[in-house]
Parts: C-alpha cells; structure tokens; sequence
RNA sequence: GGCUGCGUAGCAAAAUGGUUAUGCAGUGGCCUGCAAAGCCAUCUACGGCGGUUCGAUUCCGCCCGCAGCCUCCA
C-alpha cells in the first residue's frame, strides 16, 4: 500500500494508478546552460529512486524527464562563449548524463528536449488562443490570460489578488495582466528562432512542459514531479495550459523535493553558493553523494557539508564493511522481516532514511552472524545487497569501496605480507611501525580471527 | 505583507498519544600481542507558554526562531 504526499492535496494519499498496474511519470528536468550541481542531483537521485521502487513493485512504469535546451539563460551563455546554443547545450547535456551515470541514476525512458517539441508548443498556443486563454500581446509575444481559468493558484495556494503583482519586478506593459505569463516570444536578432503563426519567435519556458508532458505521457497522467521552487509558477502555469487547452484534469498527483542548502541557504546559481556534482566526485566516491541525498527525506532540506558527506562515508563504510568478505548468491530469496520493514518505509511516502536505518540493522544481523550462525550470512548479505539496491546502492564490490583508488594497491600489499611475518616472529614494534607508515598514507589496517589482513583507505 | 513548511539528544536524521529508531561521536565491557573492524551495554532529546487527555515530543491555540515561494531557479 504505497502512500505518497501530493502538494495538491498537502495530504499522504493512497496512491492509485489511472490504469491498474501502470504509472506515468513526468519530471521537471535541467535547463542545460551549465553544469549539474549537488541540487540537481537531488532531483535525478530522488525520482530515480521513486522509478526504481514503482518497478520493484511491479508496476510498468514510463518515466519521463525533460531537457529545457532553449531560454534565455541558454542564449546569453552562447553569446558570451561566442559558440552555437546548439553545441553549448550539446556539451552539457553530455555532462549531465556523465554525472547521472556517476550517481547510478538510470536513465528515464524518454528524454524530451524542447527544441524537438515546437510543433506540439505550438499546436497548443494555438488552442489557448482559440480558447481565448491567450491572447497577443502589444509587443508580439503571446501571453496565457491567468484570470481566465479559474482554478489558478490551487497547487501553490496562492490567489492572485494575494500575488502583489508588480511589487519585486517591473510590471511589463505588453501584458493585460501582470501575472500574464508569456507563451510565445518574439525573436531578437540573431536569436534562434522558430516560424509560428505569430512570426519567428521561441517557447516560453511554462509550455515547453504542457506540452512535452502531454505529448509522451497523454492529457492526463499520475504523477508529476520536480523542486519545490517551481511549484510557483512554473507548475502552476502548466496545470493552467495543460487543463486549459484539454478541457482535461492534468495530473493526479504532484511531488516536489525539498532544496540542499548551504548553510540554511538555498543552493542555487544565483546565490553563487553550489558545488557542481563533478567538483565533489573529485572528493568523494559517487556513491557517497548518493547515500548523502537519501539519508533525509526528500521533501526535507538537506544540508551540504563536508561533515555531512564525511558522514555519509562512514555509515557507507560500515555497511560495506559487513558485506566484505562474504560471497554473494545474487538469486537468494530475500530474508522476510527485513524485506517487510523496507517496504513499509518506502511505502510510506518513500521514507529512505527509514529504509536506510533497516539496512544498518540488517549489517548488525549480518556482522553477528560471522560468528554466531554462519549458516544465516548468505541471506542476510544477499538480503542487504538486494534491498540496497533498489536504492541504488552497495552495487559494487565490497573491497573495490572500501580500497577507494587503485594507487599503490601492490605496495600496501608487500608491507602487509611483511607485517604478518613481524606478527609471526612476535616482532610488535616493526609491526606496529608498518601499520603506523600505513596510517600515515590513508591505510587502515583490520586483522581477521583467521590470521589475514584487510585494509581499506580512510 | 500574503502563502507553504520546519524547529528532535554533541552532529545528522526518522517514527510515534503511553514501549529500542538509525548512522557518526562519547563512556564501560568482550574480542585483539596492541589496535582497527565487529559484538554487548550505556549517557546525552523532543524551541517557549497554555489547552485537550488518565497520559503529549506526538493533537489544538498562541508566541519565538529558521527556511522557501510570491522574478529565473531542481
């Protein structure tokens, strides 16, 4: 009985498909001018999570996430590098998709990019117009008539008399209404344009996706997701030229995640205070950003510190450092009490922090095993993998994590072989020795009960 | 000003009207040549003030503090 928490509604609810067993699914994607930051990839870590669980339970899932390849932010980094927008966006688009991959987000079933999309934006601008949703305003550009549909301000709770239009940005003369959103906009010179009926010109950001939405998963579709910051305007407007132009309930349910911050500040571009995904791969293992992101809530905020991902690192460690060792049958029927309590915790409102604290019991239960019940460590391990996994993690190689980089492997190697033999010669200084110059450069060393050692970086 | 949401132990982070969250850190023990890892035990909580209740961290009200949105933002 998976529940989930649906903005409009500011309630859990039962989640019900539109049709039994199928789910589709829309997330607000990236405006590809620059590189994905730790907030962006709380986005993609976030509903990847949500896409993995809705498969595990067997739902057939379509899972759309959108590129925002044209606005103006896209146009003014292009001039500025003096390149094509095309070949900018291209560049980022790869690099976004290189930093999904780190963070073993797979990729959604379809990816559509607004510059591929004209021809629906249009269609759809066109049906607002004849709706008289729309209208053209004195400067060219088309403009969607809030005050026209009456549900306006549902899903962010706002009412448009409470707006103050015109109080943190100047009221644009060409609009009938100052919380008139544009639709269509009229091409400068040397900007990238496209024809429509109202001349040469490009998509406003808000019908991009209505219309990429509409276009791959229908009129009306389950759920639709994104960051809490563009529940206002953004989502609102979609619901707007969405049920506008189809006379047809959008979306059952919406979901947004909650931002990281820095120092309980927002991260964002314009603050200037974000770390990109791939300056922080330089510190930390992918998998570490990813534990970070699902130890809260995702509606939470979190919080991006060093301290934090450092914490992320050691809780990842133990749970590796349990699995270690241990050969796993990846067929093994998953232990039922734990398989239970996970899914409780996800199915409420995807509650991975929960979900996360039953994998720690499950290392406990694991740990003990070792020496208490051998017979009981293949499940277990094969159990936490398992679960792990549908989070997106404990995928690789218990040693491969907890050795981190390949440098000098053979090295530390050697002066473990001649540890053992100053252990075996009852020599504890020299032994001590090595495992002090080991410490030095990052190496812990761990002794087993069976006279080998295992080492793992700090 | 309007509208959301949040305030949990040293740090992070959940649940819950009465009973162990969990991870890191601390303390005591077991294990170890000594460590590390692991195991066992254990100390630190629910912003403030009222109300409802046999009982509230959990429900309600007020206050204080913080964040977000109301402009582009994941």
């Amino acid at each position: 009985m998976l529940k989930i928490y649906n903005t409009l509604t500011r309630k859990k609810e039962l989640f019900q498909p539109r049709v039994a067993g199928k789910v589709g699914l829309y997330v607000c994607g990236m405006t590809v001018y620059d590189y994905c930051h730790i907030g962006h990839a709380r986005v993609m870590v976030v509903f990847d999570t949500v896409a993995r669980y809705f498969r595990y339970q067997g739902y057939e899932l379509i899972y759309v996430r959108n590129i925002t390849d044209i606005d103006d932010k896209i146009i003014k980094r292009a001039l500025e590098n003096g390149e094509d927008y095309n070949q900018l966006t291209e560049r980022f688009i790869d690099a976004m998709h290189e930093d999904e991959r780190a963070l073993s987000v797979l990729p959604p079933d379809l990816e559509p990019r607004a510059t591929q999309s004209i021809d629906a934006i249009i269609a759809m601008v066109n049906t607002l117009i004849a709706k008289e949703l729309a209208y053209v305003g004195t400067n060219g550009d088309v403009f969607y008539a809030v005050t026209k549909f009456k549900d306006y301000g549902l899903l962010s709770g706002k009412n448009l008399d409470d707006l103050q239009a015109g109080e943190r940005v100047d009221v644009d003369l060409a609009k009938r209404n100052p919380m008139d959103f544009v639709l269509w906009k009229m091409a400068k010179t040397n900007e990238p344009a496209w024809e429509s009926p109202w001349g040469l010109g490009r998509p406003g950001w808000h019908i991009e996706c209505s219309a990429m939405s509409t276009c791959c998963l229908g009129n009306h579709f389950d759920i639709h997701g994104g960051g809490m910051d563009l529940q206002f305007p953004h989502h609102e407007n979609e619901i707007a030229q969405s049920e506008g132009a189809t006379g047809e309930k959008f979306v059952n349910l919406w979901m947004h995640n909650g931002f990281v911050r820095v120092d309980d500040e927002k991260m964002s571009k314009s603050l200037g205070n974000f770390f990109t995904v791939r300056e922080v791969l330089k510190q930390y293992q992918p998998e570490i950003i990813r534990f970070f992101i699902l130890s809260s809530h995702y509606r939470s905020p979190l919080n991006y510190s060093d301290e934090q991902l450092n914490d992320a690192s050691a809780a990842l460690t133990r749970l590796y450092t349990a699995l270690r060792g241990v050969t796993i049958v990846t067929d093994t029927v998953i232990e039922e009490t734990y398989k239970t309590r996970f899914e409780q915790a996800m199915n409420d409102d995807f509650n991975t922090p929960v979900a996360l604290a039953v994998l720690f019991d499950l290392a406990r239960d694991l740990n003990k095993a070792k020496t208490h019940e051998p017979e009981k460590i293949s499940v277990l391990a094969a159990s936490l993998q398992q679960l792990a996994g549908l989070l997106g993690i404990l995928h690789q190689d218990a040693d491969i994590f907890l050795k981190g980089s390949k440098a000098n492997d053979q090295k530390i190697d050697q002066q473990i072989q001649a540890r053992l033999d100053a252990k075996k010669a009852k020599d504890w200084a020299l032994a001590d020795k090595i495992r002090n110059d080991l410490k030095q450069q990052g190496v812990i060393l761990e002794d087993s009960p069976d006279g080998t050692t295992s080492w793992r970086r700090e």
